[in-house]
DNA sequence: CCCGAATGTTAGCCAAGGCTAACTTTCAGT
DNA sequence: ACTGAAAGTTAGCCTTGGCTAACATTCGGG
């Protein structure tokens, strides 16, 4: 049938990065206060330049605030995207348990299935939590 | 809680572009009898530079073989590869589907989630397409 | 058989997202 | 108040996966 999913499969969400980056963000304010670049080190194992590079992208972006040697905040947009996406992950996540996948695979798969899950499959997931399985057919 | 999945997440297949072309290719030649560029521009919308290019890459890691202006086919790593994203694949469609997602959801999502889907997950998606929901808890 | 359209290749460019190495700033503890 | 460790920055490099533009090859129809 030969699809051409692709261009839209990847577009539809801004980076996946980014928003992997602003839940990061979002979350660690949330239990520390406030976010610095070493919080995001110890978050994404990867290098304070790598990290330092990122939340620059993100700054030009709209998505964060930050000054050299200071802490990390998100825009109203950042929080915006971190919202939805914390959302999406977590009913990713409940959903993944509640069709019989480990708590640690749950974790590690809902990372990565989250940023590819549209409004419509969503949707579905919240409604098999809620009222389980639609009827076949 | 702050996870460290993002290295498992990322590494436990390789590169999805890697199994979105062997995938394609496979197809094509279920088709067709052969790949040729062409058919990969028409379905990954890239343009040709940019399938030589790739192709390229997977041919340096051994998952393709081609020469200069003839078929592409797939090693007998590239073929592996390919049936078990599309297997992988298969089995993440249908169970959007079985979930109430449309099948043009289906489809699209799919080819995003499917990269990011565990044995054990996949194990689970099985599960319900065959005996429905565990019970919860 | 030969020529133009279709197909494929090459060169050169770019951004994202990684890295290391070297440097600077900040801050806690004596 | 100082100083060394922790945190952050900068510079320079790399690969992937995109692009355009220019060139090369192949092949089907007249």
């Amino acid at each position: 049938m030969v699809q051409k999913n692709f261009r839209r499969t990847r577009s539809d969400h801004a980076s996946e990065v980014a928003e992997d980056y602003v839940e990061a963000i979002a979350g660690v304010i949330a239990e520390k206060g406030v976010c610095r670049s070493v919080d995001l080190v110890a978050h994404f194992e990867v290098t304070h330049a790598t990290i330092n590079n990122t939340v620059g992208r993100l700054q030009r972006d709209g998505l964060v605030v930050t000054e050299p040697y200071q802490p990390i905040s998100l825009t109203v947009r950042g929080e915006r995207l971190a919202a939805k996406s914390q959302a999406r992950h977590e009913v990713v996540r409940d959903f993944l348990r509640r069709i019989g996948v480990s708590e640690a695979n749950a974790a590690i798969d809902s990372e990565g299935i989250e940023h590819h899950v549209s409004r419509e499959t969503l949707r579905a997931m919240r409604q098999v939590l809620k009222d389980g399985l639609p009827p076949e057919h």
